[in-house]
DNA sequence: CTGCATGCAAACCGTTTGCATCCCC
DNA sequence: GGGGATGCAAACGGTTTGCATGCAG
């Protein structure tokens, strides 16, 4: 595997602390807490080295930016369509779903990934779109 | 419903014709062939407002651009994970996923996506990776 | 000592925006 | 003539990268 280097290594307890699914610079200013001198690169860097290693998940969902899980089970996700936040939906994964795309594709099929969009229970407190 | 400029109405034609789903920057350049000072930001207001009024769909789909689509009934993607081209899966929709779904979560669910990884016949002729 | 990892800052890429001009009603 | 739409270019936000330095094996 990787070297897990002290960064390495509180980018993973970080990640592993919260349910919701950080952006990189969320995950920045959660590890900055503990190590006030590491660069956003660093982060970058080992966020996409430990999904290439299987580590961590990184999150294919729409939106601006990516998104980052330490589950790395197979699961689905609801992201808000006013503030982004990305939450696991606790449905059983439809793996039939590949079988039955594969009879109308050419592509070879490597997995899936269903995505709900909703309000998350914040945003419905609040008023309306932008502000206040 | 909104005007229908020049612009407006060739981009519109231009995204009818592909299967594919196209960025914006695409897009631009198959308008460009047909009007040729036409400017990139004209292409990206004219997306953004076309895909409020229903009239093509917006994508909201991983990868880091993003890719619109005349077809605006519901239906799924899949997505080459080398060269980022996105295709129509023909499968039908299944409904019910927002109904299981809305039992495990808070969120006012809205709506869903599937959508497919895979590599693309083309990707799958070629070599490796990135380049040749 | 050697090489990978880091911090830092600049570069990059896709997208958005401000503004002066243009065109159509 | 007036208001929205356009072309252009600059600004922006997220991410990546080059480089000199640092640290661990």
């Amino acid at each position: 595997m990787i070297r897990l280097t002290t960064q390495r290594q509180i980018i993973l307890e970080e990640l592993a602390k919260v349910k919701t699914h950080p952006t990189a610079s969320e995950l920045y200013d959660m590890v900055r807490k503990r190590l006030p001198r590491i660069g956003l690169g660093t982060v970058y860097r080992n966020l996409e080295l430990m999904a290439e290693n299987g580590m961590i998940l990184k999150l294919e969902v729409g939106g601006t930016q990516k998104r980052f899980d330490a589950t790395t089970e197979d699961h689905y996700h609801i992201r808000c369509s006013r503030c982004g936040r990305v939450d696991d939906i606790d449905i059983p994964v439809i793996d039939s779903l590949v079988e039955s795309a594969a009879k109308s594709t050419d592509y070879q099929i490597l997995g899936h990934h269903v995505e709900f969009t909703g309000i998350c229970p914040d945003c419905q407190k609040k008023p309306k779109p932008g502000l206040q």
